[in-house]
DNA sequence: GATCAACCCTATAGTGGCTATAGGGTCAAA
DNA sequence: TTTGACCCTATAGCCACTATAGGGTTGATC
């Protein structure tokens, strides 16, 4: 089985990645600088694949690039310890339970506020409005 | 009770909003452009503060700032009918519960993916990176 | 009236993670 | 050689702010 080369559509459809955020990710520096044709295509190896395939799997599960950037260096280093790898999976997950949260006091904010409006009426009654406007607790 | 008029510094701390974003809203057109004293120093109305704080609250429920702008548009005009304002939120509301449910399957990836090390390992044998790395599904 | 700190002004650039556009060049098959 | 699909770079835009630079105003105190 030989390494192959695939152009940056290729790469694009085989990862479900646009070629623009490919290029994006080069800049950036979370994949190098691949090999040229002549005429200044890109060409990539099955290891920039691989690469690109666990950035997209990361960053699915919210990590930053920032994020990614230290996995990546960290996968690099096969003799280092697992503890950090291992931590910042911990830190997502405490962040998207924080964001969880968040939304489910938002998501039965916004049910109230639903509830309280029946239709069919004008704004001048309408509680929605009236309860976003005020009461003004802010006495300034 | 006579209408008094603010600074754009107490406005801030009376609503909790930094004087950068009030400049920035009223750039964005949604606060009007409020009188000023002689050297140019912005001075608010309640009527000010009381659009304020609706723009605060509404955000505060997760309405894009093109959201308020109709919010607003239709709070101003009191013969409308209330169903803009319901399906408004309603869209809202629904748009929390798709992020609650996207937040939640991550959640379960990460748990998952967490439970996979037990930590004191080398990156050489771990199975977060691993399982971030591969299996290749994809085959190019 | 001078001084001072606290406040305010505008304008511009940066954040994250892309996406869109303009204006071109390359490649491979027919 | 022509076509059409593909690729290149560079720049600007998205959202909702935030940060910074470089200055001017205000009002209380001396």
């Amino acid at each position: 089985m030989k390494t192959s080369r695939h152009t940056i559509g290729q790469l694009a459809r085989a990862t479900g990645t646009k070629a623009v955020t490919i290029r994006y990710y080069e800049k950036e520096g979370l994949l190098p600088a691949p090999a040229r044709t002549p005429g200044g295509y890109r060409l990539f190896s099955d290891a920039d694949r691989d690469r690109l395939l666990f950035i997209r799997r990361s960053r699915r599960l919210g990590f930053s690039l920032e994020d990614i950037r230290s996995l990546l260096t960290l996968a690099d280093r096969s003799d280092a310890s697992c503890e950090e790898v291992d931590a910042k999976v911990a830190e997502q997950l405490e962040a998207v339970r924080g964001r969880i949260r968040r939304l489910r006091a938002l998501e039965s904010e916004l049910e109230q506020l639903g509830a309280s409006c029946q239709g069919g009426g004008v704004i001048g009654c309408c509680r929605i409005i009236e309860s976003l406007s005020g009461p003004g607790r802010a006495t300034l």
